[in-house]
RNA sequence: GCGACGGUCGUCCAGUUUGGUCUAGGACAUCAGAUUGCCAAUCUGGUAACCCGGGUUCAAAUCCCGGCCGUCGCACCA
């Protein structure tokens, strides 16, 4: 059984994440809830973003609406580039780019944006049959990857958002001005992105409705080596996949052998990669993978995939692109707003560097590598969770299901339950609980024995090492204050 | 979306070939009780499933058709 198959059986055991509707024979593929666990880690996982990106930057968070009007995805080239014309064949039900097919069978260029009739006329002047089976081939029909939505009586067409970012480029102006802030700016969100993919696969890795974490750096073009924060990450190794290798580089040193053109970038880059470093990633098992020209997206000049190797494979994480001022000129033209900002007395559009996180494929990577079988302790299943990041914090178990055992435990769960994520267990032998914590990441547990009945002093054992100590109660709040606090 | 294979308690699996024995069985998990008292112990008892819809038949988990989901391959992935 692959590592995947584990985290799968594991998601659904434990209620970290499973099928949504399932108790529905017509729910569809590509949806998929967070349990209780799950959005615990979740929770977690969003609040060291938070800490590591948002604040540690002086990132403006904002949380905009998942329905978005149709001129909002007119700017943003959604409408046009997110469309494709499809034919079916009626015979054999094989359907296909109709634009790829008639350009592969006549050796024609057809435009991507070309009307349904046109296509239509163009396979009947040619003749085009199915490539398959020759059978004949329905008329031609968009199939586009947004969900379409009607607003209102009146049917108003609108769009699920196919991506968070769309929100912070349409306030920015609002946040610019009332914010008070300068550039560089990041403005960030955590949202539901929906994309009806064609064929959604493996669980949480690919979604039709998802969360992305986004951070749009707003900047001006022509300082983007002017950075003094940058010295607080000169020194950060980044590990970069460039032409089938990866190399470790300081961000300084990226900079000075020009695998990373700007201060802005690098900087950026960095904070990513640190931010990663403390969510239990294996830092060895990640990589910046440089694209190359025809992979990336036509608004981006730089481009980064933040990757992290998995038991499928490599996996993006992050997307990290330089947008320039593509987004905020397009939106400018189609809204016919000005949304220049004013830089150091001179009026600037400014570019954009973005860096688009998939939480779910996050939460998926953090899960497997965490997952270990001890095979010196009868397999016991264990999540080495980093503490912070995990769905309970610490369980309290009395050894003894005695009167005096449960009234102490309840005594320290009312000392714990409004900080920490506590759970309480009384049921069955005490090894048997520790190994339900521990398979759901549970770092520390607290049990209450015949001692603490004498001194007021509990057995703290730890998940990792199965190591036990003795703590006082007194002590226990501020023993999970600093173990569950985040290094430096 | 196409093709191949699959879908049975929370999980994994038996049963489907050859319709009746299935009132659907086991293991692990879970719950209650007994026992033990610091690492998945033991005993007793309990909860709990044939993916959905239609058809064939006296009779369907089993055969047929359609749908949904899953795995893999192809295509797709701005």
């Amino acid at each position: 059984m692959s590592t995947y198959d584990d985290i799968v059986q594991l998601a659904l055991e434990r209620g970290f994440y499973f099928p949504s509707c399932e108790l529905y024979s017509d729910s569809s593929a590509g949806f998929w809830e967070y349990g209780p666990n799950g959005v615990k880690i979740k929770n977690n996982f969003l609040e060291l973003w938070r800490r590591e990106l948002v604040r540690r930057d002086a990132m403006l968070e904002i949380d905009g609406t998942q329905i978005m009007s149709r001129s909002v995805f007119q700017a943003s080239g959604h409408l046009k580039n997110f469309s494709d014309p499809v034919v079916k064949c009626t015979k054999c039900k094989s359907s296909f780019r109709a634009d790829k097919l008639i350009q592969d069978e006549v050796n024609i260029e057809v435009p991507e944006r070309l009307q349904n009739d046109k296509v239509d006329m163009l396979i009947k002047e040619n003749n085009i049959r199915c490539p398959s089976c020759k059978g004949e081939l329905s008329t031609s029909e968009r199939f586009n990857m947004m969900f379409k939505v009607e607003i209102g009586p009146n049917h108003d067409e609108a769009y699920l958002r196919p991506e968070t970012c769309q929100s912070i480029f349409v306030d920015f102006q609002r946040i610019f001005k009332v914010s008070r802030r300068k550039l560089p700016l990041g403005i960030a969100q955590i949202g539901k992105s929906f994309r009806n993919e064609i064929s959604p696969r493996q669980g949480l890795l690919r979604l039709r409705e998802f969360y992305q974490a986004e951070i749009e750096i707003f900047c001006n073009p022509n300082k983007l080596d002017d950075l003094q924060k940058f010295e607080s990450v000169r020194n950060t190794v980044l590990r970069i996949y460039d032409n089938q290798q990866t190399m470790e580089v300081t961000a300084a040193e990226a900079l000075e052998r020009k695998i990373i053109p700007n201060k802005l970038v690098a900087y950026y880059l960095a904070l990513l990669v640190e931010f990663f470093n403390k969510t239990g990633i294996v830092n060895k098992r990640t990589r910046l993978r440089r694209l190359s020209d025809d992979e990336k997206a036509f608004y981006s000049s730089i481009a980064f995939d933040f990757e992290v190797d998995t038991s499928s494979g490599w996996l993006e994480l992050v997307a990290c692109n330089y947008r320039s001022d593509y987004d905020l000129l397009s939106h400018s033209a189609t809204s016919k707003a000005n949304l220049q900002v004013m830089d150091d007395e001179v009026k600037v559009l400014p570019h954009v560097f973005e860096l688009s996180l998939g939480v779910d494929r996050c939460i998926y990577s953090i899960l497997e590598h965490s997952y270990f079988i001890d095979r010196e302790k009868d397999d016991r299943i264990l999540l080495k969770l980093k503490p912070y990041l995990s769905p309970i914090h610490a369980g309290v178990l009395p050894l003894l299901k005695k009167d005096e055992f449960k009234a102490k435990s309840f005594n320290l769960v009312s000392l714990l339950n409004r900080d920490f994520d506590i759970f309480y267990d009384e049921s069955g032998s005490i090894g048997r609980r520790y190994r339900r914590l521990e398979e759901i990441g549970t770092p520390f547990a607290f049990t209450i024995d015949h001692q603490t009945m004498d001194d007021d002093t509990v057995t703290i054992r730890y998940r990792d090492s199965m190591n036990q100590e003795r703590i006082k109660i007194n002590d226990v709040h501020s023993f999970l204050t600093k173990s569950l606090s985040v290094d430096r």
